[in-house]
DNA sequence: CGCCAGGCAACGG
DNA sequence: CCGTTGCCTGGC
């Protein structure tokens, strides 16, 4: 176990964060607060980060620690993105008085990237139901194919590594409440494992090339695709639409929508796969490079403004 | 009991 | 193309 006291050379950046906010976004389902710290299984790996003296007036932090177990060098530049230019993605996004306003509203709430595996694995989980259920599915998952681990005696699994899921049978994946998605898995793990869904190639691949593989899979649709892509391999420009995104654009975007192409339904935010293409294109186009960015946005504001309880 | 929840595939017009 | 239906599961 390795300490990086006050690391001092991200400071600047981190001290911005709001993990709370980020954390409740919907995209960490496997990160847990207990008093200052965070804990988040990561892969084989528990990453954990300390906040010590919150500077009220300024909502900044003075000290930042970062820890994992085993150690993973400089995590944080990882799984914090610190490698983007904020200014210059916020330079892209905030022509769009929207979501200007929702950058200064939501300040802290970030982008954060996902481990490739994990991230298939956890929204293969999220069809069709709520995140405590995802939370609770993985959290099995862990628990039956993963690696206990403590950490400030506090007991954690580390995420299932693809060749012990592709092991497991459906009934023994069914056992963890999953259900249906068993088959998604089991197909998503094979594929891997034989090669013809590769990791790496899918990173490197356009947006368009590497949606076209995942969608090739059993279960994954345009949405957990989209999810895929852009938490976990780099396609920033992915704009997943769900029900609340797909709410959002309804409230706040209909000026972009063409009337002719398809007559708008208020109450319906059930997608085709053609009504989805069009959406999510036109809402790319809008937004550019950095399009899931402003998703990421939208769909906490929607959320807050349901007074979801995440 | 019926209905719903951050979707998807299969099937019939 | 479209719309409908069933699906694991747990909470209400």
């Amino acid at each position: 176990m390795t300490r990086t006291e006050d690391a001092s050379c991200y400071l600047k950046s981190l001290n911005s964060l709001n993990p709370e906010i980020t954390v409740n976004s919907g995209q960490m389902f496997l990160w847990e607060n207990y008093k200052n710290s965070w804990y988040g299984v990561y892969k084989s790996h528990i990453l954990k980060f300390s906040l010590d003296h919150k500077n009220s007036s300024k909502g900044t932090y003075d000290h930042l620690y970062f820890d994992s177990l085993p150690e993973l060098d400089n995590w944080q530049q990882l799984v914090f993105r610190l490698d983007d230019d904020v200014n210059y993605i916020s330079s892209c996004l905030t022509n769009d008085n929207m979501i200007s306003q929702l950058f200064k509203k939501y300040s802290g709430l970030w982008l954060m990237r996902q481990d490739p595996f994990q991230c298939m694995i956890s929204f293969a989980c999220s069809s069709n139901t709520n995140i405590p259920m995802i939370r609770r599915m993985l959290k099995n998952l862990c628990r039956k194919f993963g690696i206990k681990r403590e950490i400030d005696e506090k007991k954690f699994f580390t995420f299932p590594t693809t060749k012990s899921l592709a092991k497991a049978s459906i009934n023994e994946l069914c056992s963890c409440g999953i259900g249906y998605r068993a088959k998604t898995i089991k197909s998503l793990t094979e594929k891997i494992i034989i090669g013809t869904l590769n990791i790496e190639e899918l990173s490197r691949s356009k947006y368009d090339e590497a949606k076209e593989k995942l969608l090739g899979i059993y279960g994954i649709g345009n949405k957990l695709a989209d999810c895929i892509l852009l938490f976990s391999l780099e396609k920033t420009e992915a704009f997943p639409i769900d029900v609340w995104i797909a709410r959002s654009i309804y409230s706040y975007y209909r000026a972009l929508l063409n009337q002719e192409s398809f007559k708008l339904d208020i109450k319906s935010t059930k997608l085709s796969p053609n009504k989805y293409n069009l959406l999510s294109k036109i809402m790319r186009q809008h937004f550019g490079k950095y399009a899931g960015y402003a998703q990421q946005y939208l769909y906490y504001h929607m959320r807050c403004s349901a007074n979801k309880k995440w």
